[in-house]
DNA sequence: TATTAAACGAGACGGTACGTCGGGTCTTCGG
DNA sequence: CCGAAGACCCGACGTACCGTCTCGTTTAATA
């Protein structure tokens, strides 16, 4: 999502103030009044700056998204053997996503971003979505191989009957994203998942 | 999502052509390069007479979509009395609507909208979603009715169940839309929905 | 100044209402923003009505205006036979007047206006201004037959002798516009004056 | 009448064309339809670049008329060693200057301005009308050292007489303003100041 | 260790759009 | 049928940011 010049003389200092200024301003503002003006500001830094290595406010915001998720080790998800409670677990950990306020206002603004930035969206399911669906995936797939579910499953399907209904309520803004409902969701997707 | 001051004294011919003139220009244009001046120019109307009506870009956009909603009879789903396939329906026109190049840019546009302004998420719930739901809602008891479908069925899980993961793939620019997609999403749903 | 249309059906009470909320408002606010909105507004009164009477601002406010001079007997200088105190008397009234806070706006008003449009300049002239130097101008007559004044008096110049200086300083702003001014004012052109 | 920001990087180019612009807009239009949307239009610059130098129309237009009259001597008047001719020289000149079609426009907005804005007034007082009359009262002292004018002569009520007449029919409106005129109201002036 | 080229902070620049104000016209309704 | 009310089209206001473009000033690799 950067890096177009020599990227050898940046400066360590400017890129890391910029990304928090970003992550500070994103909480403080309804996205729509965050401006590279501000972040600029707030950073201590040249509008330049911010120009000569992001292309737009959306990857500037994408960036500081990343450094949050910046575990090195990569996405794995449990295997305690017991599919039922691995998978409870990921989409109760779903929606305390969703819902912790200090993640919402960036995913919220990814969404905002997708839907009008091609590049953007493809850097977006490149870097974060399909890392965590390819872990999932796995996941599923030692759980065919445990003959804890169905043999034939379809990975892409499940893990969309898994967590599309989670994710479409939290876009369209419907009440009721708790853990029951995770739990409900999770009974549901089982009946076409189990063997 | 308007009707703010007398109401009785507004013109309907402007409040039709600024509508018409959001329609055309939200096809030819990306969102963000929408503005409301262009709409007024378009229209042939003074910017005032939009503010006097409608409190933002998006609330203008949404009456806009409104209107090709329009048809007087209100929601219905089909009943042939197979479930199945009246839901293979169901499922396929979400998709068709989805990317139908004429409603696609309306329905990105919201999205983009309710992420940023609770009103106008509230708007789009209350007078398009939930009638939509309520419709899916009271095929699904019929289908339960006539034992079609699991007698403990739970509406809103079924309905996240069905919708969800199409409109998850959607939003986050998964590919693979297609009415295969469809039909694999609907026949997993069943495995819940069936008795 | 008015009285287009039928004149006839005229409201009075309309009229004046407008003329004394020009009168206030023009005391109230630097007159770039006394607008026909806030007179109306302020009057009770449809900007229509304003309109159909008046054809700018400045006609109103030159209206307003002659209110105030309504004596309905017209303009006479006093004759005490005192050639030097009676025009003492002129002079000091023209500073008094240009001096009063209550005329001041008014009349500053009336200059900006003259500038801009030659109508309302016109009007000035001939309702106010011409009736004004008539008086003056007889009253030097007087003096001349008097043999208190030069014979081969010229009343044009010898107006403009008496009060230029001071309406000048009066219009560039400059400082010192008294009694004393008035009075040096007045020595200095009774050199021309006298015989 | 400017220079609040740093001034360094103050564009020159962007200056000019204001200033251009402003004196080619005031004699084309009349001053009330004067905007700083046409100016900065017409110079080719954002409006942003003119509310960034100039506090106000009024300001950008007086900044326009000083370049006209921005000989980098400074004003004086002739002196001859002929006091009549000099100062006729000088009312003459004030007449032509008033009625020069190229210079009125700027003018009459001036006096406008001056009417309404004090910070204006001041500006123009001491950067033009307190120098020209610096200049003229600097000539009244050389004619008073020379015999020719009376020894006790107050400059300031002596300019007065010898514009005041001038300038306040020229403010009015009134009509007249010719090179008899000056030298009439010259020859009265004259009546006071001669020894 | 000095040179030098880049990235940097700062911020002016030409623009676009914002949301507001008021101008002058028109339409609707009530007295 | 005039007057109040106020919506309408329009143009300008003054502001906020956009993305680009100089300006000096660090700063760090290289010569």
């Amino acid at each position: 999502m950067a890096e177009t010049p020599s990227a050898a003389r940046r400066s360590e200092r400017a890129r890391a103030a910029i990304l928090a200024a970003a992550t500070e301003l994103i909480r403080e503002l309804p996205y729509a009044k965050l401006s590279i003006e501000a972040i600029a500001a707030r950073a201590g830094v040249g509008k330049q700056t911010i120009y000569r290595w992001w292309p737009s406010k959306g990857a500037v915001v994408f960036d500081a998204m990343l450094e949050l998720y910046s575990g090195p080790e990569g996405v794995v998800l449990p295997d305690t053997g017991d599919i039922r409670a691995d998978l409870r677990e990921l989409v109760r950990g779903a929606i305390a996503e969703l819902t912790d306020p200090s993640f919402e206002a960036f995913l919220r603004a990814m969404y905002v971003e997708i839907q009008q930035d091609p590049e953007l969206g493809a850097a977006y399911r490149e870097r974060l979505l399909l890392p965590q669906r390819a872990a999932i995936a796995e996941r599923l797939a030692a759980g065919v191989r445990a003959g804890q579910l169905r043999a034939d499953l379809d990975p892409d399907i499940a893990i969309d009957l898994l967590l599309g209904p989670i994710q479409s309520r939290w876009t369209l803004g419907l009440p009721g994203l708790t853990e029951d409902y995770a739990d409900a969701a999770l009974d549901a997707a089982l009946d076409h998942l189990a063997p």
